[in-house]
DNA sequence: AGACTTAATTTACAATGTGTTGGATAATTA
DNA sequence: TAATTATCCAACACATTGTAAATTAAGTCT
């Protein structure tokens, strides 16, 4: 297998990589689930089988590296740093537009690839990352977070939050984005904060 | 192969039947994931691999009808009736309790059928179920809901709702359930009710 | 442009898993 | 005991996998 720690250039490994995505997210939409083959991916792909092999050792190992390809570009498009946290609720709220409009720009391949059953790796890693940002910011806040005046552990706070986020996306995709970026935003915004909030309502 | 509409009473077709979906567990605990056959099951099940097809199509089709024993457990043991559906708060909180006991007593099973990558038709039955279990309690709420008086679309609550609850059961499950069910329980209580209920504070 | 390098193709092979037969054996039930 | 039914066994054609060797094609570099 060719060594894919760093990124090609070849134009050959670039055009041969976009094939067997495509075929595979092509192939995704109609197979019955857990047909999918190196087999049938190749030939989607119009490649030899060999040379899936050149790039990926199975396909298991071919979802991996694939997401972690999702994963940054995640991370370049919604800007997420992980040096500087966001620290105003302003801030909170554009990232959280910012990502809810890249996945709706990509909603095609978002939909296909969070939605399928056989791919269970993509929203896994979405769920890494969305615990890891959720539990930056309530530690960040300390004393302030909501949870830390209900007296809710932390960590069951960040379990509920990133999968809340995680799922409602999924189930957003999967109703075909019946709501705005920026009206889903704003609700989640309503459910996490509105704890504090609607206090002297 | 065999109906399966009508429970079998035969003791030769049980006692298959657990000696496969004990097979599929014991063999899911150290798979490395993607490895599973029905040869592999047959084998460390101690029967035929022909047995096999006797009572399933193929895998997906046994995950199916396990997953479909699994929510008949579910319901018998939390003693969920379609009919009338909790209205009080202590209802509510009495069936979770239930829920989370009922999976704490068989959490070896649950860790691994829920904690599963290779098996997400459990999380996706379980997550449906709470779905109509949410969507019925929200309904039947109607003005009286927080979600009506913020000014959230019910769906999205629903969603958000259920996605929290199936993702906080599965990572509580993932970490070795480190609190007690009456106090995960509590905790849920707290993070969808305090909406409403801090207002005073 | 020509030489060098690397990717992709082609063909072939052994190994494993799938899904299905027909007939023998064992367990259950009436 | 006799009839029924589940399981086992051996065997089959077929598909997929993973690997190897030699060949062709494309890209890179001077």
């Amino acid at each position: 297998m060719r060594d894919v720690s760093k990124q090609p250039t070849d134009p050959r490994v670039l055009r041969t990589r976009q094939l067997i995505k495509d075929a595979f997210i092509d192939l995704l939409q109609e197979m019955d689930i857990e047909k999918m083959s190196i087999s049938r991916i190749a030939e989607r792909a119009t490649i030899n089988r060999v040379t899936f092999y050149l790039h990926y050792r199975d396909i298991p190992d071919m979802l991996e590296k694939m997401a972690d390809d999702m994963i940054e570009d995640f991370k370049q498009a919604v800007g997420i740093e992980p040096e500087k946290p966001a620290v105003t609720e302003e801030e909170d709220w554009f990232m959280m537009l910012r990502l809810l409009e890249h996945i709706a720009e990509h909603h095609k391949f978002y939909k296909v690839i969070l939605g399928s059953r056989r791919a269970p790796i993509f929203s896994e890693r979405l769920l890494n990352m969305l615990t890891e940002l959720i539990s930056a910011r309530i530690e960040e806040m300390g004393t302030e977070s909501f949870c830390y005046k209900a007296g809710i552990p932390k960590d069951i706070a960040i379990w509920h939050g990133s999968a809340a986020l995680i799922g409602t996306i999924v189930a957003w995709l999967r109703n075909d984005m019946p709501y705005t970026p920026a009206f889903l935003a704003k609700q989640f915004y309503l459910l996490t904060r509105s704890r504090i909030e609607t206090k002297g309502e």
